[in-house]
DNA sequence: TTGGGAATGAAAACCATTACCATTTAGGAG
DNA sequence: CTCCTAAATGGTAATGGTTTTCATTCCCAA
């Protein structure tokens, strides 16, 4: 676990402090925690994570920190349609790993594709601009999401 | 009110009853109400809006129905992230009127557009065709939306 | 080191949606 | 038209993810 003794990767203290929020124990398991993650977890499931290497965390506190990192724009929250929000890193050390999803409505699968991303930028872009134009909306953040069936539910 | 008494409209019975479903006055009198909406209205609005002419309505029914109805593709459901579903007609009368959603994220505001739709079809068809080669994924069905502040907010 | 506002956590509250189940109804058979 | 039965309904209770409350703890600038 970087960070608390040495001063580790520490990649996303910057925005963090910039923003002028205290550096904490729950937060920066939290974060370690999103960043280790194979995929979107819940609330529900951050909380387990996290517990295991700090059992005095609170749900609560997972819900307050996940809705803070979103605001940052550190965290995107999803909705897949299974009744709970799903939350993923927006950002690693590497960078930004720009993808859309792909959702299966029989199974709830949910396939990261980072394939057209190209097309979509055009796309995008194109939209973007005349919207912004047309209607004077300022745009920050945008939904792609494919739903259908996966592999395994079309038989 | 077309429908119960003379024959009306009923261009969505067709597929309704194709389905074998029922044809009963509740749910003939959501659809009413989906019909004249102005705007994606959560099941509790629904729900007040058909009390009105049809006060023996539960709203246990008003959830039932509008499952069918988005199952059947007559009704889109939506989250706007306010914490409750938004549902509004695919399609009306006059046929499908194709619409994306800019979504406010200050006050919530959802501005309907129906610009660069070609764009998007185009797009759409573009990346849909590759997404289902490779992933063997078959799509039935996608969301777009932006987020952003409207006009009012951005000051 | 210290003060004070920020952050936390346990428990209760919230509230949109769902489950249950007794009653009513649509609509086809006769 | 009348019956019959499975489908549909609606009131109520339950569910469960998320928020609120509030007393306690902690980060960190001075
Ligand atoms: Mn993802
Ligand atoms: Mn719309
Ligand atoms: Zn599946
Ligand atoms: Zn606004």
């Amino acid at each position: 676990m970087p960070g608390r003794n040495g001063k580790g990767p520490a990649w996303w203290r910057g925005k963090f402090r910039g923003c002028g929020y205290r550096l904490t124990v729950p937060r920066e398991t939290i974060i370690e925690v999103l960043s280790k993650a194979a995929k979107h977890l819940s609330a529900e499931e951050i909380y387990l994570a996290v517990h295991k290497v700090y059992p005095a965390i609170g749900l609560t506190t997972i819900y307050r920190t996940l809705e803070l990192l979103v605001q940052i724009g550190l965290v995107f929250k999803f909705d897949f349609g299974d009744g709970r929000a799903r939350y993923e890193l927006a950002e690693g050390p590497k960078g930004i790993r720009q993808h859309y999803h792909l959702v299966c409505t029989n199974c709830g699968r949910v396939i990261d594709y980072t394939d057209f991303i190209d097309e979509a930028k055009e796309f995008l872009s194109q939209t973007m601009k005349a919207l912004t134009e047309k209607y004077n909306f300022k745009i920050a953040n945008h939904l792609i999401q494919f739903y259908g069936l996966c592999e395994k539910c079309q038989k």
